[in-house]
DNA sequence: AGCACGCCGACT
DNA sequence: GTCGGCGTGCTC
C-alpha cells in the first residue's frame, strides 16, 4: 500500500524513468519510459502497456527505478485531455493514506469516467487568414470574393458550412485553402454548459439571512476555511449559500456542491439554474455516458462552472475550484460503503484544505462531529435564526402507543392511533395535506408461517424477506434477491398459511385507503422514483394538490417545499432507535427534525405527530420541547464518556468469506496479532450485523484508538504481521458509521 | 481490475 | 482421454 507520493514538478524528456499510477487496486504505480519524441509531466493522463492490454493512467511523478530494465516497456501516448492537477494527485494520495486503500483505487474515482474514452478527433474550424486575394498570389473571381466576406463573419466548422453560408462550391473553398487565404485551424471545443450569471437574479433576501450571507462572504475570502451554515428548515439556507456561490463565480472559480443523494440534485440544478440563469453540469451514478464526459471534461477544463453531484464529484479534476458546499452535511448517504470507503464531507473538508480554498457545511440539523468542530473553535458558524415569512415551526406532539393503542378497522391490523386519525381527518376536512411517514419499503417487513413460525429469511443474507404487495414480489433489501411468494410453507408444507407481520409503506397506504377512501392516497419510496423525472412530476402533483394524503419513507423528509402540507405522522418514531449503532439516537433526532420541517412552511401552521412507545426517550423529548441543544449537549456527553467518536478513533476490520470457518479463522488470527499500546482496544471479532451478506459470512474486529493515535500505521503492520487467505476478503473501514 | 496459469470433475 | 470450473498470482 505504499504508492509513491506524487512528485508535483518537473517534465521528463525521451528516454527518462516515470512512474504511472494505474486505476487498479494495486499498491504502487509502475515505471514506464518516456518514448522517443515526448515530454511528459506529472499529471499528464497516457495510455500504457498492461500485460496484454493497453490501460488509462497518470504519471504520477518520476519513475522509482527498482524495477529491473528488462521489464519497463514504454508508454503508448499522452491523451488529449487537461493533466490532473497537482491538488487532485495530493488528495488522492492522502485518500489513498488515510483510507488504506491503494492510490490506484482512489485513482479509479476520477479516471473511470475517462478510462475507455475514444480518442476525440480535434474540432477544425475554417477562417478567413486575413491575407488578401493579391497576397495570396491568386486572381480575385467573384467567387472568391464572395467567399472571403462569407468567412469574414466568423469560424466555420466545416467545408460545408461555408458553402452553405457563401453558396460559394467546396472547390473553390479547398483552392483558397491552399493559396493561404482560408485556414483550417483548432477550433475550442463547444461547451455545452451556458456562463453562469452570478447576478442573474438575485433574490430579496429577509434581514437575518442578508446578514447571515454578508457573514459567509467574508469568511470565504482568503484560503482554507470550514464554515458550518447552519439554520432550520424553511431559513432559507439555500439562498445564503447561493450568495457566496455568486462570490466564487465572480472571482472567476469554480464551485462544487455535494447533495446525499440523486433526487437531490434534481431540484437543486433548477433553482441554480433560476438564480444564474444556466443549468449547472450534474455528477452521479445515474449519468448517460455523452453527460458524464461532458461534466468530466466540463471541469478539468473550467467550463462547467458550478458542478453539483452526490460524492464521487469530490474526485472530479476540477481545474480552478474555488468553493465547496455540503448541503445537508449531517446525512449519513456521504459515507461510501463499498470499494473505497470514505465520508464524503470528511474529505471535501480536505479537499479543501489541499486546495486552500473554502468549505462550507450546511445543515438544519449538524452531525455531532462538526457542532464540536465548530464549538471548538476549528469551524466557523453562520447561523440562521428562524423560519421567514409567515412560516412557524410546527407544533409538535407525541402519541403515546401504549395509551392510544391503533383500533382495529374492518381491514384487519391498523397502525394509525385514534389522535393521528383525528388529525388526518382535521387536515383533510380544512383542505390541506398529510404525510404519513415510515421509513420501511414495501408491504410488511416479516412474513411468517401462521402454522409453524417459519420466518421467509433471504438465501444470501441474514435478513427478512420484504413483502412488496406492488410488485407481487418477496425481497431482500440488501442483495436484491428477489422471489414470489411461495404457496406452501418450505418448512412445514402447510398451504397458503403466510401471514405478514408489522407495517411498510405500503400497509399504511392500505389502512388510509380504508380509513379516508374520498382521498387520493400516493405511495412514495426510492423505488417508485427510479427515474429523476419521476421526482419532478411527484413534487408537481404534490403541489399541485393532486395528492391528498402521501404515504413516503425519508425520500420524503429532504429538501421539498409543500405548501399545502400542514400534517405530518410519523407512524413509528422508534424505527431506528433499536439496536447497538453509535448514532442511532442522532440520526434518528435528524431524520425526525426534518420530517417535522415538511409540515407547515407556508402561512399555515403545521402539526406533526410521532407515535412512539417510549415518549421519554431523549429523541422524543428534545423534538418536544424544542430543546435541541440540550439533547445534543447529552449526546456529546455520552460520547465523551465512552472515548467515542470523534473523542475516539474507531476503524473496523470486515472479514468476509463464503466459508465461515476460514473467516472465522481469520479473524481469531487478527486478534491473536492486535496491536497492543497505550488508549489501544481491539474489540472482536463479532459476527457483523448483517452475518450473512450477499452469500459471504461476516465477522468484524473494531479497532479503538485515542483520538490523537491515527490508526492507519497500527491496522498497516498488523495485517502485515498476519496471513489470511485469499478466500477471506478484509474491508477496512475508518471511522465507520455503519455496524452491519 | 483483467487475464492467464493451474489443478480436479463430466463429456465428445 | 479432453473441456472447463474458478482459486491464485501478476501486471512496470
Amino acid at each position: 500500500m505504499n504508492s509513491p507520493q506524487s512528485t508535483f514538478s518537473g517534465s521528463f524528456g525521451a528516454g527518462a524513468r516515470v512512474a504511472v499510477l494505474l486505476p487498479l487496486p494495486v499498491a504502487t504505480a509502475y515505471d514506464y519510459i518516456v518514448p522517443e519524441g515526448a515530454t511528459l509531466m506529472a499529471g499528464d493522463i497516457v495510455e500504457v502497456p498492461l500485460a496484454r492490454r493497453f490501460e488509462v493512467g497518470v504519471v504520477w511523478g518520476e519513475g522509482l527505478g527498482d524495477v529491473p530494465p528488462a521489464k519497463l516497456r514504454e508508454v503508448v501516448h499522452k491523451l488529449d485531455l487537461p493533466p490532473l492537477p497537482d491538488v487532485l494527485r495530493k488528495f488522492i494520495d492522502w485518500v489513498a493514506g488515510y483510507t488504506l486503500q491503494p492510490a490506484g483505487a482512489v485513482l479509479r474515482m476520477t479516471l473511470n469516467p475517462a478510462r475507455r474514452w475514444p480518442q476525440q478527433k480535434v474540432p477544425t474550424a475554417i477562417v478567413a487568414t486575413g491575407k488578401s486575394l493579391a497576397l495570396c498570389g491568386v486572381k480575385a473571381t467573384p467567387a472568391r470574393e464572395k467567399l472571403l466576406i462569407a468567412a469574414a463573419k466568423g469560424a466555420f466548422e466545416s467545408v460545408a458550412a461555408l458553402a452553405r453560408e457563401s453558396g460559394v462550391g467546396a472547390s473553390v473553398i479547398k483552392g483558397l485553402i491552399t493559396a493561404g487565404a482560408l485556414a483550417v485551424v483548432e477550433a475550442e471545443p463547444a461547451s455545452p454548459f451556458a456562463p453562469a450569471k452570478p447576478d442573474h437574479s438575485r433574490p430579496v433576501l429577509e434581514p437575518a439571512q442578508a446578514a447571515a450571507a454578508a457573514k459567509l462572504c467574508a469568511r470565504i475570502e482568503g484560503g482554507f476555511s470550514v464554515t458550518l451554515l447552519d439554520g432550520v428548515t424553511g431559513s432559507g439556507k439555500t439562498e445564503v449559500y447561493l450568495e457566496a456561490v455568486a462570490a466564487t463565480l465572480k472571482a472567476g472559480r469554480q464551485v462544487l456542491v455535494l447533495v446525499p443523494e440523486i433526487a437531490l440534485t434534481v431540484q437543486s440544478l433548477a433553482r441554480f439554474a433560476a438564480r444564474f440563469g444556466a443549468k449547472p453540469a450534474e455528477w452521479h451514478s445515474d449519468l448517460t455516458y455523452k453527460a458524464r464526459r461532458e461534466t468530466w471534461i466540463g471541469a478539468a477544463t473550467g467550463g462547467a462552472q458550478v458542478v453539483v453531484g452526490a460524492r464521487s464529484a469530490l474526485f472530479l479534476p476540477f481545474r480552478d475550484l474555488g468553493l465547496i458546499v455540503v448541503d445537508e452535511e449531517h446525512d449519513s448517504a456521504f459515507k461510501q460503503e463499498d470499494g473505497v470507503i470514505y465520508h464524503a464531507r470528511d474529505m471535501a473538508v480536505v479537499r479543501a484544505r489541499e486546495g486552500n480554498i473554502p468549505i462550507i457545511l450546511a445543515s438544519a440539523t449538524p452531525s455531532l462531529e462538526t457542532v464540536i468542530n465548530a464549538r471548538s473553535g476549528r469551524y466557523g458558524i453562520v447561523h440562521l435564526p428562524e423560519r421567514f415569512g409567515a412560516a412557524s415551526m410546527p407544533r409538535i406532539g407525541v402519541v403515546d402507543m401504549k395509551a392510544h393503542p391503533p383500533e382495529k378497522g374492518r381491514w384487519g391490523r391498523a397502525w394509525l392511533s385514534p389522535p393521528l386519525v383525528k388529525a388526518v381527518d382535521q387536515t383533510l376536512a380544512a383542505g390541506d395535506q398529510a404525510l404519513l411517514f415510515l421509513n420501511r419499503r414495501g408491504y410488511a417487513p416479516l412474513t411468517l408461517c401462521r402454522t409453524c413460525g417459519h420466518r421467509l429469511n433471504c438465501p444470501r443474507c441474514t435478513a427478512w424477506l420484504v413483502e412488496h404487495r406492488l410488485t407481487r414480489k418477496l425481497q431482500c433489501h440488501h442483495c436484491g434477491y428477489s422471489a414470489r411468494l411461495p404457496e406452501t410453507c418450505s418448512s412445514c408444507g402447510a398451504a397458503d398459511t403466510f401471514v405478514p407481520c408489522g407495517p411498510g409503506i405500503e400497509r399504511v397506504a392500505e389502512e388510509a385507503i380504508a380509513r379516508w377512501p374520498e382521498a387520493r392516497v400516493r405511495v412514495v419510496a426510492s423505488d417508485t422514483l427510479e427515474r429523476p423525472s419521476a421526482v419532478a412530476e411527484l413534487i408537481e402533483d404534490i403541489l399541485a394538490h393532486r395528492i391528498d394524503i402521501l404515504v413516503g419513507t425519508q425520500v420524503l423528509a429532504k429538501g421539498h417545499h409543500f405548501p399545502g402540507l400542514t400534517f405530518v405522522g410519523v407512524v413509528d418514531a422508534d424505527l431506528g432507535l433499536s439496536g447497538w449503532d453509535l448514532r442511532a439516537a442522532e440520526r434518528t433526532h435528524q431524520l425526525l427534525h426534518q420530517v417535522a420541517g415538511r409540515a407547515g412552511r407556508a402561512d399555515r401552521p403545521g402539526r406533526v405527530f410521532l407515535q412512539t412507545h417510549d415518549p421519554k426517550h431523549p429523541v422524543m423529548q428534545a423534538l418536544l420541547s424544542g430543546d435541541e441543544d440540550g439533547f445534543i449537549a447529552s449526546e456529546i456527553a455520552a460520547r465523551q464518556d465512552l472515548d467515542m467518536p470523534p473523542f475516539g478513533r474507531l476503524t473496523a476490520l470486515i472479514l468476509s468469506g463464503p466459508d465461515e470457518g476460514a473467516v472465522i479463522a481469520a479473524g481469531r488470527g487478527l486478534a491473536a496479532a492486535a496491536p497492543q499500546g497505550q488508549g489501544i482496544e481491539v474489540l472482536g471479532p463479532a459476527p457483523a450485523f448483517m452475518a450473512l451478506l450477499r452469500g459471504r459470512y461476516r465477522h468484524r474486529l473494531l479497532l479503538k484508538t485515542r483520538r490523537d493515535t491515527p490508526p492507519q500505521a497500527l491496522v498497516r503492520d498488523w495485517l502485515a504481521r498476519v496471513k489470511i487467505p485469499s478466500s477471506v476478503r478484509v474491508q477496512i473501514d475508518v471511522d465507520p458509521y455503519s455496524f452491519y
